[in-house]
DNA sequence: CCATTTCTACCCACTATTACCCACTTAGTT
DNA sequence: AACTAAGTGGGTAATAGTGGGTAGAAATGG
């Protein structure tokens, strides 16, 4: 079980190629076999799945109703934007275009560990939605049972 | 089992042929004995199935009632326009035209993978759906328990 | 039933893209 | 200060995608 946590910052090449952060990618369990899938996160940003955790998240999709319409769309929003692939030998990773757009990418990005997945946001949506969320940070707290 | 993800950009060439991207063909399971079926989806979009998955849906017809007019349709909408072909050398797989047409598909289309089948979309109609649902997505996330 | 025409499937060649590899730079540690 | 590990950039070879030509099969008409 992976435990992903902190943030980094790094920058996309003209390939469109991100650095995954040494931590994280020492940290993978030997099930993910080198290997993570990104996808469209919610909120604008990206999630990247180690492989066994990513295959979890398929499981539920499958039993998914292909008769409902809710559901399609919803299996289509995650899978149509999901892109399976492996490090390089310097441990970066390909971010195909489309996601690049969705999630406003450009150059700057910031890294973050979400224990069983990684998040890729742009750097100044992560720092909006930072300030903007702290604001109501301590009120939201109080809505979750621990 | 199949598990197609991704987006890919192709065009349908003057012949009526589109490129199944290399990733999928080479995810076929060897039951599907390299065939897949294309049919008519719902939303405005082609699915193809490998052979094996076809099969299952096959069998999910096959239990409908033949008394029930909403069945008859179902099924019908579903066998009507199914095409069933293999790859070419190119991995290629010709689409019938009245297939092209209840798709809205010119030139340009959008290849995505959703887990058990792929699904063929007019460039420009994918953008629009993609678009429209992203407003909800969030939404609907919420109603879907994982 | 045969001949002609159209359509389909197969094959080849060109182009674009991707993945792999190597080298350099920076930062952190001893 | 030197060494090691981590991050960045870019070149090259292999693979994937696109377009088009040709031969065989099917359909149509005489």
């Amino acid at each position: 079980m992976s435990s992903f946590k902190g943030q980094y910052q790094y920058s996309l090449d003209d390939k469109g190629r991100v650095n995954i952060p040494a931590k994280f990618r020492k940290a993978l369990p030997p099930e993910a076999n080198e290997t993570f899938v990104v996808t469209r996160g919610l909120e604008q940003c990206l999630f990247v799945y180690p492989l066994d955790e990513w295959k979890k998240i398929e499981d539920k999709l499958r039993g998914l109703s292909m008769t409902q319409k809710n559901h399609r769309l919803f299996v289509r929003m995650m899978t149509a934007h999901a892109s399976e692939g492996q490090f390089d030998k310097q441990g970066r990773i390909p971010i195909p275009a489309p996601l690049l757009q969705t999630a406003g990418i450009q150059k700057e990005v910031i890294i973050i560990g979400a224990l069983d997945h990684i998040e890729i946001w742009a750097t100044h949506i992560f720092k909006d939605y930072i300030e903007k969320s702290s604001e109501s940070y301590e009120q939201i707290a109080e809505t979750i049972m621990f």
